[in-house]
DNA sequence: AACCAGGACACAA
DNA sequence: TTGTGTCATGGT
């Protein structure tokens, strides 16, 4: 094999896949960096410019979402370990959908949304995301995201062709910057909570590295000790970022689904809700949540989530 | 054109 | 503990 063709090689891999929707995973409000692209789509994971697809295999037809993903970069690959661990293709759905209560509701919400997926993304990116999605619409978060990284995050190589991509800024960068610049990115009164996070992390003074390492609770409390971090918001970055499948974030689409779907009678304050949450939907309630908020976001808006 | 969006926070009662 | 006003911005 030539040299040229192994580097070539090394740009691209193909990781089997069953139950992985791709489409839904990477456009189901856990992350705001995926675009379109062709048939595939196209984003950032750290700092390496990602291209995806999913093809079905022929040969497996029978099972939903069977095949490969096919991901291509524009540099050369020691490992997809990264990659494997971001989209989480070693997780065996079968076995945490089999941990769900046997009810109706979610029922018709894994069915509805086969294959939907959590990721693992990177803490800080997760965090920052997550304080910018307050009483914002995922549409709006991604533009501020997008913003914020054009702005002051390090400049990628893309294939030639491609459309320009940044790194998402380190909690160091947006440490250093002020209010202003952030407020110039439109994220408007979350800006001086991204800011004085941002400096509580560039300065050590919270690891996040560290809290995976925590029991849940002492987790979401080092979390909910940031500016601009509340409840739902650390249960989001223990969810999507950190690995606390237990975690249940509880915004008004899952106020709503819970609602509507488990009590349609009463009307159950969050606080009881989520009580009701913690007790019903056992070690992988996360992956309950985000069936249940994908289920009720597509139920109603017939959006399109393929690209 | 109102209404609302993957909320948090300070302050009331 | 639960209830209100406020904070910015723009999509639907």
């Amino acid at each position: 094999m030539s040299r040229a063709a192994a580097a070539q090689q090394n740009c691209s891999v193909k990781i089997p896949v069953s139950d992985y929707d791709l489409g839904a995973t990477l456009n189901s409000g856990q992350a705001f960096r995926w675009t379109p692209d062709g048939s595939g789509w196209a984003g950032v994971i750290g700092s390496r410019w990602v291209r995806l697809e999913h093809f079905r295999s022929r040969e497996l037809l029978h099972v939903s979402g069977a095949g490969i993903i096919r991901a291509q970069t524009n540099v050369r690959q020691e490992t997809w370990h990264w990659l494997e661990h971001y989209l989480q293709t070693g997780t065996d759905l079968q076995r945490i959908l089999g941990t769900f209560p046997d009810d109706e509701p979610l029922r018709a919400a894994t069915q509805a949304c086969r294959g939907l997926r959590l990721l693992r993304q990177e803490p800080w990116e997760c965090l920052a995301s997550f304080i910018l999605s307050s009483t914002k619409q995922i549409v709006q978060i991604r533009q501020v995201v997008d913003q914020l990284c054009r702005r002051f995050g390090n400049p990628l190589d893309v294939p030639v062709g491609a459309p320009a991509a940044w790194a998402f800024p380190s909690a160091e960068r947006i440490a250093s910057l002020a209010e202003a610049d952030l407020r110039g990115c439109k994220m408007g009164f979350r800006a001086p909570y991204l800011l004085a996070t941002a400096r509580r992390v560039a300065s050590g003074e919270t690891d996040l590295p560290a809290i995976p390492g925590l029991p849940l609770q002492e987790a979401r409390a080092r979390l909910m000790d940031l500016p601009g971090v509340g409840r739902k918001i650390a249960d989001c970055v223990l969810l999507f970022g950190l690995g606390f499948h237990a975690a249940f974030p509880v915004d008004v689409w899952v106020l709503k689904a819970l609602r509507q779907l488990y009590f349609p009678k009463r009307r159950p304050g969050p606080g009881r809700l989520r009580q009701f949450a913690d007790s019903h939907f056992g070690p992988f309630a996360g992956y309950a949540q985000q069936y249940l908020f994908h289920y009720m976001r597509t139920r109603h808006s017939l959006v399109s989530f393929a690209p």
